[in-house]
DNA sequence: GTGCACAATACTGTTGACGATCCGCTCCGT
DNA sequence: ACGGAGCGGATCGTCAACAGTATTGTGCAC
C-alpha cells in the first residue's frame, strides 16, 4: 500500500473508470510500458488490487479485471448496508453543526440535480454524500471497508444510477438519512440507511432474475 | 492471493500465533531464508498481508507486524458486530435441521468447557461457533470481511478470553444467539449477536481507559 | 474433414545483482 | 558537554535475464 501506491492507484482509477473493463486481461509488460515503470512495480500493484478484490490472479495464467456477478453485487450491497448503517448512526451522534449544514447543502444540490434530471451530477453528489457521512462518523475501519466494497461493485452502481426514476426514489431515501443525522437520531439514521440500501438490493435482485432469464 | 498463497499463509499463521509479535520487524532476507523461498515471494506475501492490515509497510524502511491499539480494536469489534449480526440473521433464515443440531452441540460443549473452567477449549469452541454461523449464513463477502477483522484483533481477542468470569458471561450470550438461530428468528439472532459484541466492546473500552490511565 | 500429437508462442515466476535510501554512529568544532 | 555534518551498515526498490508453464496454431494420420 505504501510503495506501489502510485502505480496501484493509477491502475485502480483506470479500472474503475472503465478503461479496463471487467474480464480484460492485464498483461504485466503492457502495463509496465503504459505506466513507464518496471514489471516489478506492476506485479506489486496487481497483488495489491487482487487483495482488494478488484483484480483476479491465477498462477501462471496472469491477471484480469475481476467480473462481479449480480449475485455478488447483492452480497456486497448487504454488507455495505450494515456497515454504512453503523456509519450513519455514528455520524448522527458525532456531527458538528458545520457538518450538519454541509449535509443539508449536499441534499439541496441533489434535489436540484433531480429536478434538472442530471443523472451524472446526481451520481457524483450521491458519492459525496456517502463520503461525507463516512468522514463525519470518524470510524476508520468501517470507512476503509465501505470504500473497498463500493469500488468492487462500482460497475453495477453506475448501471443503477442510469435507471429511469431511480434518482427520484433515491433522493427521498437520502432525505430521510440526512434528516435523521442532522436531528442527531442515531437509530433512525441507521434504519434509514438500511432502508436505502435494501432498496438498492431489491433492484439488483430484479436484474439477477432478468439477466439469467430467457 | 493466488500465487503467494502458501508463503503468505505460513507468515500469517506465524503472526497470529505470536511467533512474530506486534511491532516485530519483518526483514525480507530473514523471512526468505526461514521459509526457503526467494525474496520476491516474501515481498508478494508482505504486500498481501499489508492489504489485510496485519502488516505495516513503509517505503525504504521495511515491514513490521502491525500494532493494533485498543481504540482500533474497539472499531474492529464494532464493524464485526454489524457484519456478524447480518451473518446471524442469515444463518437463522438458512440453517438446515442438521446445522441447527451442530450449533446446539457446540453450545453444549461450550457449557461443559465453562463448567471445567477450561478457558483454552472455550476459546477454541467460541471460534468454531462463530465460524459455523459464517458457514451456515452462506454469505461469502461478509465471511471474508469478518475473517479478516478477527485476524486483525486476534491478540486482544486472546487477552479477552483469559479474563476471569468472561467465559461465563460470554456463554449466556452465545446461548441467546444459538437459541434465536435454531428458532429461525433472524432479527432476534441479529440482536443477540449485537448484544454479544457490544459487551466485548465494553470490556475493550475499560482497557482503553485503564491502559492510558496512571 | 476430423482428431490428435507436437512445436511455436506468449506470458508469468524466479533469481541474482545493482543502485537508492534511511538510520545510527562517530567525529569534530564550538 | 553539546550539536551538527559526515560516514558506514543495513535494508529496500528496481532492473535484466532466464526458466517454467499454459495456450495457441500447425501438420499429419486416418
Amino acid at each position: 500500500m505504501v510503495i506501489a501506491a502510485p502505480v496501484a492507484a493509477r491502475l485502480r482509477d483506470d479500472i474503475l473508470e472503465g478503461t479496463f473493463p471487467p474480464g480484460e486481461r492485464l498483461i504485466e509488460l503492457q502495463l509496465a510500458e503504459r505506466y513507464r515503470v518496471g514489471r516489478a512495480a506492476i506485479r506489486a500493484a496487481l497483488v495489491e488490487l487482487d487483495a482488494e478484490g478488484l483484480v483476479q490472479r491465477e498462477a501462471n495464467r496472469g491477471a484480469m479485471v475481476r467480473r462481479i456477478s449480480v449475485a455478488e453485487a447483492v452480497e456486497i450491497t448487504q454488507a455495505r448496508a450494515v456497515l454504512e448503517g453503523l456509519i450513519a448512526r455514528l455520524a448522527a451522534e458525532r456531527a458538528t453543526a458545520g457538518e450538519r449544514d454541509e449535509l443539508r447543502d449536499l441534499l439541496a444540490e441533489m434535489t436540484a440535480a433531480v429536478e434538472h434530471e442530471d443523472k451524472l451530477t446526481y451520481s457524483k453528489l450521491n458519492r459525496e454524500l456517502h463520503g461525507a457521512l463516512r468522514r463525519i462518523a470518524r470510524h476508520r475501519v468501517a470507512d476503509d471497508l465501505v470504500a473497498n466494497l463500493r469500488n468492487r461493485a462500482a460497475h453495477h452502481q453506475f448501471r443503477l444510477a442510469l435507471m429511469p426514476g431511480r434518482a427520484a426514489e433515491s433522493l427521498v431515501q437520502h432525505g430521510a438519512i440526512v434528516e435523521a443525522v442532522t436531528a442527531g437520531d442515531g437509530p433512525a439514521a441507521e434504519a434509514a440507511m438500511h432502508a436505502h440500501l435494501a432498496s438498492v438490493t431489491e433492484v439488483l435482485r430484479q436484474w439477477e432474475d432478468f439477466d439469467r432469464g430467457p
